[in-house]
DNA sequence: GATAAATAGTTTACCGATAATAATTAAGCC
DNA sequence: GGCTTAATTATTATCGGTAAACTATTTATC
């Protein structure tokens, strides 16, 4: 059905290695021949079948990309960075979303690995079981693996990630110089793993007291679980003059609660998020949060395992930590 | 380096195609052997090469999905709701994002089809070169293509899109029911080809006035367009008592705008979206807007694709048209 | 009891590319 | 001219599956 080097082959008469050879600038082949069978290829509009290509070892010109979510701004601008970065250089994007399932990501691995994608980039992966199955894979495949944003406790690993510790820290420190001591905390579930422990280390570094009575970690996600995080912080009469979100998407639906308790944001109560997403810029107060460079992190982190693909002889793993930054808008009162 | 059927074959001391037909349940295999080469495959943790299964013609279960952007939240839920689909039948997710791009569109219908991929649903394609294209490789590959969302005017297609006609006409009749006449439209620079006409007509069907000086088309995109939209309708002095945006996106930049002008929603100015994103609901004032059922709509795309795939006498195309609802929330001012 | 038919496997060829090896042609040299 | 060597192209095998053709046993039929 689609043209093959055979067709080639048989208009510019010559064997299908040598239009393989040709094709792919071989020394062995002489200009003239090359030319020739260039443009016949191009003529015929030519495409190597990648399934073949892929059977000889050749590769696939494929990426996998597993991520948890993509209905936050942050991991789509993963998604959408890691995508442009690879079309610049004919790469395909398989994606699998595992919703922050360990037995997802797992499956995507073993998944990823069987089709033979060149490389696999996990992103946002917090468990230990990925960690081993990641080894596992690296071994018997072959396949470069990284890890972009994860939690994955290993020197071992390759892994390009923002510093959210630091990032956390810069909010508390900034809410303190603001005059603000009574700080809360609202997250969803996945905030035990990791943005919730930061907020705490970063209150003692900043010689804050942290109560855990003000920090409240949803079952649902999104707007929806900081709606009801603040919801209930606001039952407890015990409110804190200002919040750390664990997201922007979190904020959203705290201040949304702030509003409908008739409080005014930020004169009676601040927030600080964390992605920086594009709607926050855009709120009725605009939203002062944490900005990671979620960009720059997938861009480095395609550029590593394409590093990695290239020349396999590559071995040293690569470990990059990048810097978030405070991005001030109107969330945030000053109370001295 | 991973497990083939030859690797079985010697385990079981049969020949390569036994295990192949064996695994594939072949009926000229006897139950026994079935099942000791299955147990064999099982314990050597077998995966097939889909590279090898490709060469023979059957099949990559991959799905390719090309589609405008993943940043606002309507085409992610699409994305998300195929993505979501597949995984329940064990198929692989292959994205191009085009940022509306023919070129692009037409860059990754080729590049899918040389992946032999087994499908390919394109989302919110707007252009004939597309048509013409997708046309060319049905034929010439035999591939199911369904358009999703698209303004693909060819009723030889397949397709399942969203009345949007009558998801704007439901928006402009509700402003009228609340005594507006006055309305205008802000959408991008994409508005151009679908929902800014389709507003001209709901307004035209309500026998309100359509005023051009009151519809703006910036350049930028999502919340920036909307702010400059609505920046520039201001400072016009002609400014109407409602606002339908192109998407949600474009309402909140829109609405910052008029806050920005000390401009109080709804009792100064209304607002309608479209999308019905996330966030939507939780803005200070709660955006009312029209809401696609996008998911229903990736659902049953993929459902169209994967019957064609596995039946591919199915020749009749098939189209589906399903209505958004109006969800009411708090930025529509009865004027009345 | 000879022949047909069903059963269970094995051989072999093939998909479309690449790589190793073999063969041809041409040029260089005494 | 004959022989070596280099340059160029052709052959063949291979990757890991599947499918068609073929072989070897049983089992059924009259």
């Amino acid at each position: 059905m689609s043209i093959t080097l055979k067709d080639i082959a048989k208009r510019a008469k010559v064997n299908v290695s040598t239009v393989s050879k040709a094709l792919n600038d071989s020394p062995e082949i002489s200009t003239e021949t090359i030319i020739r069978v260039k443009k016949i290829a191009q003529a015929l509009n030519y495409t190597p079948n990648l399934a073949a290509r892929a059977l000889v070892g050749k590769g696939t010109k494929t990426l996998g990309l597993i991520i948890p979510e993509v209905s936050s701004n942050y991991f789509v601008k993963i998604l959408n960075s890691v995508e442009d970065e690879l079309k610049r250089i004919e790469y395909s994007l398989i994606i699998g979303i595992t919703d922050f399932n360990v037995k997802e990501e797992i499956r995507y691995l073993d998944l990823f690995a069987g089709r033979s994608v060149d490389g696999i980039l996990v992103a946002g992966s917090y468990y230990k079981e990925v960690a081993k199955k990641v080894k596992e894979l690296t071994k018997s495949y072959d396949i470069p693996i990284i890890f972009i944003q994860s939690f994955v406790h290993f020197d071992q690993f390759d892994y390009i990630m923002i510093d959210d510790a630091h990032g956390i820290n810069k909010a508390v420190s900034y809410l303190k110089e603001n005059g603000h001591t009574h700080i809360g905390f609202i997250g969803d579930k996945t905030a035990d793993m990791v943005r919730q422990p930061m907020f705490k280390a970063a209150m003692e570094q900043n010689e804050l007291a942290y109560d855990p009575a003000m920090v409240m970690r949803s079952n649902s996600r999104f707007e929806q679980a900081g709606y009801a995080g603040m919801k209930e912080l606001l039952k407890s009469g015990n409110v804190p003059t200002a919040i750390v979100a664990q997201y922007d998407n979190v904020a959203i639906g705290a201040m949304k609660a702030a509003y409908e308790q008739g409080l005014s944001i930020p004169e009676d109560i601040s927030f600080i998020g964390y992605d920086n997403i594009r709607e926050s810029e855009f709120l009725e107060c605009a939203l002062t949060t944490i900005s990671p460079p979620a960009q720059d992190m997938a861009r480095i982190g395609v550029k590593l395992i394409i590093g990695k693909i290239n020349d396999k002889k590559i071995v040293a793993t690569q470990q990059v930590k990048l810097l978030p930054e405070l991005i001030i808008r109107e969330s945030v009162n000053n109370r001295l």
